[in-house]
DNA sequence: CGACGTGAAATCCTATAGGATCTATGAAAT
DNA sequence: ATTTCATAGATCCTATAGGATTTCACGTCG
């Protein structure tokens, strides 16, 4: 009997080109390249990526579960149209609930729980500072209105990253797989919404206030607090996402008086 | 502006070969044809269904989600092992948070409701009468074994899809789809937990009490009775499962002394 | 007797081709 | 001018073929 390692043969980097073909074009519906409506092309998604449309098939139809396409038989796929208010309300409605129950479950929070908010929070906080930045430059004078378009969307998308991962966080502790898959689920709907955000981000300060507060709760004895500090940063996050949009600003075609 | 009609033209039957696939190993999966852990040729169902490989693959990509199968890249598809006891808990944990949700959205119920579940739950009594039927047959004496577990099965699967339709009832009403979305992708990990029963079923009584009581919450005037009811629900049925299997009683083929 | 290496069969994976369906453009008729 | 119809192009959908990888059986060696 040598010591030959255990297996260790870890399942690095198995993954067929399926998978490399979803995150391409996964990446190409986060970037919002296609508008929401539009059609996805199967063979033309497989010509741009250079292989063939079996893997883009395979890939399509992983991402329709997600919801960011659609899929009519015989008519192809479409990139989701944009969510309605009634959507909006349902989802954060949704978010509430599961989100909770994983706050609840991760509680009392151990010191590894701690150390992973503390640190995702400081991540975060420095996200939020860039787009504060960003946006004072998109104020000023620009001299290239472009390219502070660009570092402003990226700035953004490193925000809404950081802040995914502070709830992430959360749910990788409450040792509950299926209520991390939901979460996950929801996460891609919570995109649309924000890609359908036409204004910059306005709150940056509540949120990373009543983050803190999350984490004070954690610290705090009261087993409750944790769960009510979550149940009230997802419904303020609800509150200022559904007054500042007085209706999805779809186009508004369909009249019938 | 005619008044021509707004698009009636129904999409009915509008559905692709891919779908039918999807339906067909569906269903050798749920009658448990193939034993969990063993592969799912690709190509073999291919040859089954006489199609082409290409709607086996996605509809297979599709059944993946659903956790029926699982993949393993350039090693192909499983059948999914069944749950271990920490799963199964999960697995009520997140029912019972997405249930209960649901049922506090649908209250105060209205008479739609009210209907509905009624007659949801006079299907799930017959059902259930089927159910202990069939079971003494079972224990009286049995000139075609064969033939008395294939309608014992039967009767099982149909109490089960009239168990489900009682709390379906409720989801629709909650007017929350991503909830709807969430009840429905955690009923195919039900049913594995149910097909790995070895035992039949054996709370036809207290399960059919426990959905009484939830319909006389929903009619009664205290709006958080019918969540008390559900919740109740879903932890009793929990410690039925959990307290009669010690531990899945899986086939013990690995030991290592 | 068990471990290891080799070969063939099976399987997965990708690419290419052709039939079926949908969309769009343009002409003809009312 | 509007509607209708027909044709052409594009797209989706399915089938078939071949390369790459895995799996399994068999024979060999320690």
């Amino acid at each position: 009997m040598n010591a030959q390692p255990p297996i260790p043969r870890a399942d690095i980097e198995r993954r067929g080109l399926r998978d490399l073909v979803y995150e391409h074009i996964l990446e190409i519906l986060l970037t919002g390249e296609i508008s929401p409506g539009e059609r996805v092309s199967i063979d033309g998604l497989a010509r741009r990526l250079n292989v063939s449309p079996t893997p883009v098939r395979e890939a399509l139809v992983d991402l329709e579960r997600t919801g960011l396409v659609v899929r009519e038989a015989l008519r192809g796929y479409r990139v989701s149209p944009p969510l309605e208010r009634g959507q909006l309300q349902e989802l954060f409605i949704a978010r509430e609930t599961v989100e909770t129950a994983a706050t609840r479950l991760a509680t009392p929070a151990d010191d590894k729980l701690l150390s992973a908010l503390a640190a995702a929070h400081a991540e975060h906080e420095k996200a939020g500072d860039r787009v504060r930045e960003t946006a004072e430059q998109g104020d000023e004078a620009t001299e290239r209105p472009e390219e502070a378009r660009r570092v402003r969307v990226s700035a953004a998308q490193e925000y809404f990253a950081r802040d995914r991962d502070f709830h992430d966080r959360i749910l990788e502790h409450c040792g509950n797989r299926y209520l991390v898959t939901m979460s996950q689920d929801l996460g891609a709907q919570v995109h649309r919404l924000r890609q359908a955000l036409p204004h910059g981000i306005t709150d940056v300060n509540e949120a990373l206030a009543e983050h803190r507060a999350i984490i004070e709760a954690f610290a705090s004895p009261d087993p409750t607090a944790p769960e009510a500090a979550m149940r009230h940063h997802i419904r303020m996050v609800a509150h200022r996402a559904l007054v500042e949009d007085p209706q999805t600003p779809t186009q508004e075609n369909h009249e019938d008086p």
